[in-house]
DNA sequence: AGATTAGCAGAGGTTACCTCACTATGTGGC
DNA sequence: GCCACATAGTGAGGTAACCTCTGCTAATCT
């Protein structure tokens, strides 16, 4: 390992980078009217939908407390861009689905956020683009995918 | 255009790893007893040494409100990681140095996030990584970082 | 000197999280 | 059928890391 001492350390240019997409992110929401929280759920719930999803499930995939997940849910409940709905399966929980109105910002958020996160990646050139997320993949790669033989998704980290 | 459709976005591919960074780090920081932004001060202080900064000064480099740098130099104070000293020039105006203890905590903080970083960039030949580094100098070439309002953090972390 | 500006901190608000405790419901043992 | 126990959601109340508005003191400008 020849790490010179001025060479930048990679951990620093990476936050410093994604301080700045966050930043853009967060940004090109507020038009929105959602908080990068909120558009989370949103997108989660538009992913992981047909029947909805119980409150649980939903903090899990969040990686938050349930209790945490119901107050997101309370605000975009307000915002009538999810329904709650009691489960007939099991009259303990309740379903979160989208409403017709949070399916549509969702389709809208998404084209946003593509729009902003192209305009920074901008500076790359296509090739130095390619490059970028052949290197971001190898480092993404913690779960070494067992063959794809059904099995569960396995999203473990957040 | 040959981005096909199923190429995951950058963003997204950027915004998994620096998690899995952030966390790394935050784990890494648990024994020292510091939080990462306590110790992201430390750093900040730890670099621009020789006679002290002033608080506002620091909040100028955290990017957050003067208000908000008051209070984590009061809990690194506490725990005796910095001192404040007043200005002799300025008699508004107070220094914030670091103190041995403190000195000698960030040297340790830095070789432990070192080591859990390169332990992270491993995934990465000599030859990928140096490239990796050449891709986000160029995207880290001046974005302006607009002041933020509200929490995050990603916490998580920043 | 008097007005303005700069540096810091007190008071109090917001957001995104947390734990603990409670109610209503489901489930297994006997 | 009843009791013990687990599970789903949420009220109450707490914390960390931000914020603004306000006020005090010290420096600087005219």
């Amino acid at each position: 390992m020849h790490n010179n001492e001025s060479a930048p350390d990679l951990a620093d240019l990476f936050m410093q980078a994604s301080r700045a997409i966050r930043s853009r992110w967060r940004d090109s929401l507020i038009p929105a009217g959602v908080t990068p929280h909120q558009s989370r759920v949103l997108s989660i719930l538009g992913r992981a939908e047909e029947s909805g999803m119980r409150n649980s499930h939903l903090a899990e995939r969040l990686h938050i407390a349930a209790r945490s997940t119901t107050e997101v849910v309370d605000q975009l409940e307000e915002k009538q861009l999810v329904v709650r709905t009691p489960d007939p399966g099991d009259r303990r929980a309740t379903l979160i689905t989208l409403s017709p109105k949070g399916r549509a910002l969702l389709g809208e958020l998404s084209v946003m956020r593509k729009a902003g996160m192209d305009s920074y990646f901008d500076k790359l050139n296509e090739q130095d683009h390619d490059e970028l997320v052949r290197l971001l993949q190898i480092l993404n790669k913690e779960n070494p995918m067992p063959p794809r033989s059904g099995c569960r998704p396995a999203v473990k980290e957040d």
